[in-house]
DNA sequence: GGAGCCTATGGCACTCAGTACCCTTCGTAA
DNA sequence: TTACGAAGGGTACTGAGTGCCATAGGCTCC
């Protein structure tokens, strides 16, 4: 039972204790509760075995989580807040863009802290009540970015479905590229495999035939294109070259 | 305290009294907890209020329902067995198109009882834990497609990734669909916003450049096509043509 | 027809998360 | 010095979920 109070080296988080000396209360449950869980697990950890390790009281848990699962995710609040404020101030020219720069926010956010990161990664595969958390907050970030495209679709018919597909969309595949570098145990660039993942997304939208309404620059109804392309190749060429040869003129 | 039980005209679920004339007590539970749910809201109903006006003992609740939250989703489990299924006996050319009939299912199971989907809409809507729960079901779809589109698309670069975010998108486009007609209390064809939504999900890789890579027949190298369209239209539109002059030979 | 058995159900006691309420302490401003 | 507010501690309570055992009803096998 050490009491693990004024301790440094926390796993946990960016901020460390301040310039007075003494870690904030946060910063010690955390430390306490993550040195518990790879112990003996998460469920057979109670907050009783938690506060006791850091020496507190078990009444001023509750006053820093709202519950035990909300010390395994403890920088999400503000990451979430952060992606709001980005969007916010977004002045991209294509939505998409602006939606995919934001979820990176929540990559940089894992890649700060690699260790921790594929140590919550581990646990959050293996509970159940762990999974369940972390859905509900990768969903609040895709309702962030859902609600931005749908403001930026505003008028277009199919504007929010759009948006729901796209960020939808967005967040798959940067989970899929964070859980590869999480797999990978933390080693590397995490932007790498997402922004490969992201590049997917949006590669689908530049190439399927919507994004001409807000991408491309519109051309004459009475003029024409014509195109030659060798029959065999794969139709994403064939719009590219018809993009391309648009964006010459 | 009124017993429920063997009484008839259960909103709950399709599988009523078998002709034994006995209710199951897996529906005299539902029965009762959703008339409770309805009176008091998710949260001032416990379980023993459940039990109580059930006339069933507080352990029996637990026998047929692993939490409070599974009585108010008691026909999920057997829809995602029935989506494994279907899928499982797929024999569909088009990959995206076994996922989106395969989503249909679950539309398909909130369409056949309007009154108590709607009722659960609400409820979902204004109960975290109810939310939290029913992101877990969605996620556990979202799975199960993903899991078909992997299998389908071994082999491919990027066939992971595109399995993740096809999964994604179709979920995404299923619920919003879903979810109109739930806002709109369940009136109408819950299949007409669905399909409408899945169509554009269609479209989306239809017009993407990768969808040739399975989708239309491959045609001999040495040969060209020439495409000729109005500057104007939307890229779709293009593709569509080049698709058609393709399929017409 | 009774012994053995299996399944469905009830009852009880327990753990643990989360909350309401109140108390103490300490630093600070008036 | 007093007043006050913020930070933390303590206690008792509610309610979900679990483990264990007892009971009842129906079944088969002898």
């Amino acid at each position: 039972m050490t009491d693990v109070r004024d301790e440094g080296g926390a796993t946990a988080a960016a901020s460390g204790p301040g310039p007075s000396g003494k870690t904030p209360m946060r910063e010690v449950l955390i430390e306490a509760a993550f040195q518990l869980f790879m112990e003996h697990g998460f469920e057979r950890t109670t907050v009783d075995d938690i506060v006791a390790r850091a020496g507190v009281g078990r009444r001023s848990f509750f006053r820093y989580f709202p519950s035990k699962e909300d010390v395994v995710f403890p920088e999400h609040e503000r990451c979430l807040t952060e992606m709001s404020a980005f969007l916010a101030a977004s002045t991209d020219d294509e939505p998409l863009d602006a939606v995919c720069d934001a979820a990176r926010l929540v990559m940089r956010m894992y890649a700060a802290n690699p260790e921790f990161s594929v140590q919550r990664y581990r646990l959050t595969r293996e509970v159940p009540s762990l999974r369940g958390y972390e859905l509900s907050v990768v969903h609040r970030y895709e309702r962030t970015l859902a609600h931005y495209l749908r403001q930026r679709y505003a008028g277009d018919p199919n504007g929010a479905l759009r948006a729901e597909v796209q960020a939808a969309a967005v967040v798959a595949a940067h989970n899929n590229g964070l859980r590869a570098w999480l797999r990978g145990g933390g080693h590397g660039d995490a932007a790498k495999p997402v922004d490969q993942a992201l590049t997917f997304v949006r590669q689908t939208w530049d190439d399927a035939g919507e994004s001409t309404e807000s991408g491309t620059a519109p051309t004459p109804d009475d003029d024409v294109i014509v195109m030659v392309a060798p029959r065999g190749a794969p139709m994403w060429r064939v719009v590219q070259k018809i993009e391309k040869t648009l964006g010459d003129e």
